[in-house]
DNA sequence: CTAATATTCGAATCTTAATTCGAAATATAA
DNA sequence: TTATATTTCGAATTAAGATTCGAATATTAG
């Protein structure tokens, strides 16, 4: 029987292993984080992370798989109030925007891992997909209804996402200097792309 | 010796074998490609492949010279109208959208490559960064001069050519249905983005 | 036609990295 | 303190895939 403080520190030790596979991540690029580099980071032989994962692909999608609810959770909250969806929509890119800013390597991951992960598509695949894809199916409602009520420039609603949906990715994570992208500059960009039909 | 003829053939296969290795790519991402594969969709021996590149690499590498090559003597001749930045920018990307639309496998393969690649730097990889880096410094001095000139909002030419990158990516490349984006939707978006400070 | 040259490819070989094994070390509970 | 359960890891094992070898086969030049 496992007592609590041991679960506890089973987790830790968990977070610890995912904490150095996103550092390999971020030097070597998903493909190229091999079990020993990641082993080595973490201060564990590489047999060890076997204890805690059943596979490589495992601690990837565990990582993906918190990300991707931590991002779900910090927007539920705000996304209800639907009298301005502009408002509402900017409220959840910025705050999405804040987390990103607080761990630009983890949310990076987030971003990019999918298209490399789930050409696999495994069972266990599918717990972040639900969260990704309720984001984005709240963001494209809030634009339909901030077209709607001409809030935004009208256009077609699922391009208009994919348009914003690059325009953020640019914002934070092109170019070479990772100079963080300030609240400021961001909803700048994203209001001068939307233009100012409604209240803001 | 090698005749003439002999070396359009050999040209031919290469290109045979090129177009293969971007099947493969649009399949299986880039990570995943394995000779095996490329010489099966090549329909040569997998060992026939190492009688035309070096290496695995090697093949990716000439595409990405090829096709960054292609990009620069496409949008070269345009560029040197500086009186109206504006619409010398947005030539420049009708252009490249055109291009994309043309063979998007290729130029999802050009944009997302690189990162995957440059990772390990060999002196080979220099080529095609050369005509990339001129793409994107040409860019952005038509912006910072549009910016000059006010036909483009007083923003940060840096972050606005990261913000309009990600932007044309989103509307080419994100999203599943790959319906071509047309030049009208484009141009569209892009305006909107900017605003239409100056004339157009 | 014949020798030289170019091309092809099946069958090794080599390399890298994931995964498993089995035995130690450590912690927990009685 | 001893038996049991948990955790750790060095040393195999396995697997996939890149690269090389060496022997055909085909083409070209004389």
């Amino acid at each position: 029987m496992i007592s609590d403080r041991q679960e506890k520190e089973r987790e830790i030790r968990k977070e610890q292993i995912l904490k150095a596979a996103l550092k390999v991540f971020k030097l070597q690029g998903i493909e190229k984080s091999t079990m020993d580099e990641i082993a080595k980071q973490a201060d564990f032989g590489k047999a060890s992370l076997y204890y805690y994962f059943s596979s490589k692909e495992e601690i990837f999608v565990e990582l993906l798989d918190r990300g991707w609810k931590m991002i779900w959770e910090s927007i539920e909250p705000v996304i209800h109030n639907r009298d301005h969806p502009k408002d509402t929509f900017i409220n959840a890119l910025n705050i999405i925007g804040g987390l990103v800013r607080n761990d630009s390597v983890l949310f990076e991951f987030l971003f990019t891992a999918p298209k490399t992960l789930s050409e696999n598509p495994n069972e266990k695949n599918i717990e972040w997909k639900k969260y990704q894809s309720k984001m984005y199916s709240v963001l494209q409602s809030l634009l339909e209804e901030g077209i709607e009520k001409k809030e935004f420039p009208k256009m077609r609603s699922d391009i208009l996402m994919r348009a914003i949906g690059g325009l953020f990715h640019g914002l934070f994570f092109l170019g070479n200097e990772k100079k963080s992208m300030s609240r400021e500059t961001m909803e700048e960009f994203i209001t001068t792309f939307i233009g100012n039909y409604g209240t803001s």
